[in-house]
DNA sequence: CGCATCCTGCGAAAATATTCGCACGACCCG
DNA sequence: CGGGTCGTGCGAATATTTTCGCAGGATGCG
């Protein structure tokens, strides 16, 4: 299962939040929430995914800073592998074509130089 | 909002699945459920889900045949979206990077070279 | 026909998630 | 010190999800 599988609506969504920013306060994952609770619900979540381990805190002088357990880089691949097996049927390749679909906007010359790079070091190393 | 956004764990589980298969009966659901309830309960989530409008069915012969709403394209478009959003800073390259990590074992060399395609394409559309 | 089987429709109990309020301690400032 | 502000801890109401059982209807068969 994927990091984020077997958690609720707004758990999933306060977990997103925490892996977009790193970490951040219980203020702050409110404003970043798009249709907010009330902030002693957003704490509430905030403890639940600790006593669940998915998420752990920071005594930062008298505030609380939460962060996921789980690492960025573990959650990414287990993200990416969710992506491809739920939409793409493992086939890679398409997630690459939807990619440069949605962001075409966002692509400068040297993000596209640099995948190119990426995937030619494949080749030579899978060959 | 990803479509599989505003969704319950229950509900969404069981709308990957009909993505992943394209269509499935609610018995095809419940044997691809890891942990599968009854079979009166994956029809409930299916009628919600219905309730809802992410899916709809079609009688097939006496069996209800099911399949999501929102086209597959469209849902996966969204997808990457919110997993680029989410987990890479909006940052193309670094899917492409997390995808040849994740799936390098299952890369045959065309995959390579017809993303590497898809990357010169988009470079001379771009320039 | 009578029976077993496989499906749907529906209602409603049980479990979880989601919401929030209130009490209390730290701190700051006049 | 007293009052206002901002944070946490906790408990508990409310809403939603998730579960399932039971009552039919169609089908196939001896």
């Amino acid at each position: 299962m994927s990091v984020t599988g077997g958690l609720s609506r707004r758990e999933r969504q306060i977990l997103e939040i925490l892996y977009q920013r790193g970490k951040a306060s219980a203020a702050e994952v409110q404003t970043a929430m798009a249709d907010a609770p009330s902030y002693s619900s957003v704490r509430t979540l905030l403890r639940v995914l600790e006593d669940k381990g998915h998420v752990k805190h920071l005594a930062e002088g008298l505030k609380y800073i939460y962060m996921p357990v789980v690492g960025r880089e573990e959650a990414k691949r287990s993200a990416v592998k969710h992506l491809l097996d739920t939409y793409f049927g493992g086939s890679p390749e398409q997630i690459v074509a939807a990619l440069l679909d949605v962001s075409s906007m966002r692509f400068k010359r040297e993000d596209l130089d640099r995948m190119a790079e990426m995937i030619e070091k494949a080749k030579r190393e899978g060959a």
